[in-house]
RNA sequence: GGCCCCGUCGUCUAGCGGCCCAGGACGCCGCCCUCUCAAGGCGGUAGCGCGAGUUCAAAUCUCGUCGGGGCUACCA
């Protein structure tokens, strides 16, 4: 939007600043992944900050968690500055709250919200400049009010969304030092922005309205304001902002399920800025590059699930098998793997891994798939077993597999010859193979629909092949 | 209530006054391929919230309106 601001010469130094709450949120992922393209296509610095100021509510564990999540995507603590401590920067944020005293900028406020109410007459009026001009010196239950000017008004200038004015006089005087002595978060977030020469700051639009009130307090404190860009909010189907609440947020779920890391990445950059062209799907280095910080959109971006696993499916398509093999490992293995663990074997399931590559959207789908090679006993769907080996479909389920049986015992083990087995016990009930193959299916894999029949039994071996079927045909 | 933001297919988006009776992707539907299911190929469905204005020309600019959302703590 504003050209000059988004200048290309201009030192880049971003940071990311979630506060840590116990898991990673998908909106803050998209956050900090914006800011680390920036960052890095402008051989930028990238700050990790955590902010963890209410005492109430953190925990030393949840940093680590906010480390490892970003090293999941990507970000790897050897590229960025941090993890630093927002409550490591008390004793600059109490010097900056006596600064705006000591400067006139801010004044002892001895009202508690009752009061204010009170006086007002309103919930929503907010603070009525009560204690503005008593001169009111430190003391219990005294807390510091930032002084806002009645007139005029305050621009932003935001890459993003360009200049937005917010009239003084409707902002009031907001407390910035508790009583306590502790600082709150909008000014320990400017004191800290400053401290460390943060030139823009990239974060989610619920912020925007608070801006103004930090950018008074930049001047306040003798510096220039970094650059704004709030990146549009990340919504559920309703278009409410997501929350933990009430949506799947978790990056931690979402990886248990088995979502790829660089597929979640460029799935999460695509929402709120899109690549040039007709692309979608591109490497990370690419993404990092062709990002622009002023090319972000305005409005919210719902994040659906639906073309999340569409781009998933897409990455574990273009795995190479090797690959696609190797980072299947935690879905076939405990706690995922219903099978005892002898039973599973890496060739057998490596011999099946191209077919199961392109049946799945996400990793965690890979488990049914190939569950009917380690386990005991077929783990049979009633659906698919009342709809093919009972009713009218008895009859010809019988025969077929009793012909299948037949013919199995001695025929070469290839998925040909298979196929050609159950080809010709169909051939002798007048069915199709398209017909003919799901009483053998559901026997053997217990479902309807699965991996390549005839792929499946010859890795499957015959003795376990014909038990199967046998035991398939005596529960008919 | 106040302040602020936003408004192109169901969804994510392209579009920056003529190239647009609006392009791509996901979803959905159909066809092809096919041992099931996928994958793949082909085709289809569907959108500029509304109203004024500016202009020879508006999805693109302006205003209004309607709708959605965010913020509104001695939380972060």
């Amino acid at each position: 939007m504003t050209t000059s601001l988004a200048d290309d010469s201009s030192p880049v130094r971003v940071r990311f600043a979630p506060s840590p709450t116990g898991m990673f949120h998908v909106g803050s992922a998209r956050s900090s992944l914006f800011n680390w393209a920036f960052a890095k296509q402008r051989g930028g610095a990238f700050v990790l900050r955590i902010e963890d100021t209410d005492a109430s509510r953190n925990r030393p564990e949840w940093t680590e968690g906010i480390v490892s999540a970003m090293a999941w995507l990507g970000m790897d603590a050897s590229g960025y500055e941090g993890p630093l401590l927002q409550s490591g920067n008390t004793v600059k944020h109490a010097d900056a709250a006596q600064q705006l005293l000591a400067k006139g900028h801010a004044y002892y406020c001895s009202c508690t919200r009752e009061e204010i109410i009170a006086r007002t007459g309103d919930q929503h009026r907010g603070y009525d400049g009560h204690c503005r001009d008593l001169g009111l010196g430190p003391g219990p239950g005294r807390a510091l009010r930032f002084r806002t000017p009645d007139e005029g008004a305050t621009v932003v200038s935001d890459v993003i969304r360009g200049e937005v004015r917010f009239d003084n006089a409707a902002i009031d005087d907001f407390p910035v030092m508790r009583a306590d002595g502790s600082v709150l978060f909008l000014l320990a977030n400017v004191v800290d922005d400053i401290d460390m020469a943060i030139s823009h700051v990239v974060r989610g639009e619920e912020h925007l309205p608070n801006t103004p009130k930090q950018q008074m307090m930049w001047q306040a404190l003798d510096h220039e304001p970094p650059v704004w860009a709030h990146l549009p909010l990340l919504v559920n189907e309703k278009r409410q902002k997501l929350s933990k609440r009430r949506d799947k947020v978790a990056l931690e779920d979402y990886k248990a399920e088995g979502y790829l890391a660089e597929a979640m990445r460029n799935y999460l950059m695509l929402l709120g800025w899109a690549p040039s062209g007709d692309r979608e799907i591109l490497p990370w280095p690419t993404l990092i590059e062709e990002f622009r910080l002023d090319e972000v959109n305005l409005s919210p971006a719902f994040f659906d699930v639906k073309k999340l696993r569409a781009i998933n499916g897409s990455y574990i398509r273009e795995l190479a098998v090797e690959e696609f093999i190797a980072r299947s490992e935690p879905w076939l293995t405990a706690p995922v793997a219903p099978w005892r663990p002898e039973a599973f074997s890496v060739q057998a399931y490596a011999q099946l891994a191209p077919l199961v590559q392109t049946r799945v959207a996400v990793m965690s789908e890979i488990t049914a798939n190939v569950d009917f090679l380690f386990l005991d006993e077929p783990d049979f769907d009633e659906a698919s077993w009342a709809k093919t080996m009972t009713g009218g479909a008895a009859g010809v389920a019988a025969g077929i597999i009793d012909a299948t049986l037949h013919s199995l015992g001695t025929v070469a083990w290839d998925a040909d010859s298979i196929r050609a087995c159950v080809e010709q016990a169909g051939a002798e009930f007048g069915l199709k193979l398209g017909k003919a193959q799901a009483p053998v299916r559901v026997a053997v894999t217990g479902r309807t629909t699965g991996l390549p029949l005839f792929e499946s039994l010859q890795v499957l071996g015959r003795d376990a092949a014909i038990s199967r079927l046998e035991a398939a045909r005596a529960r008919i």
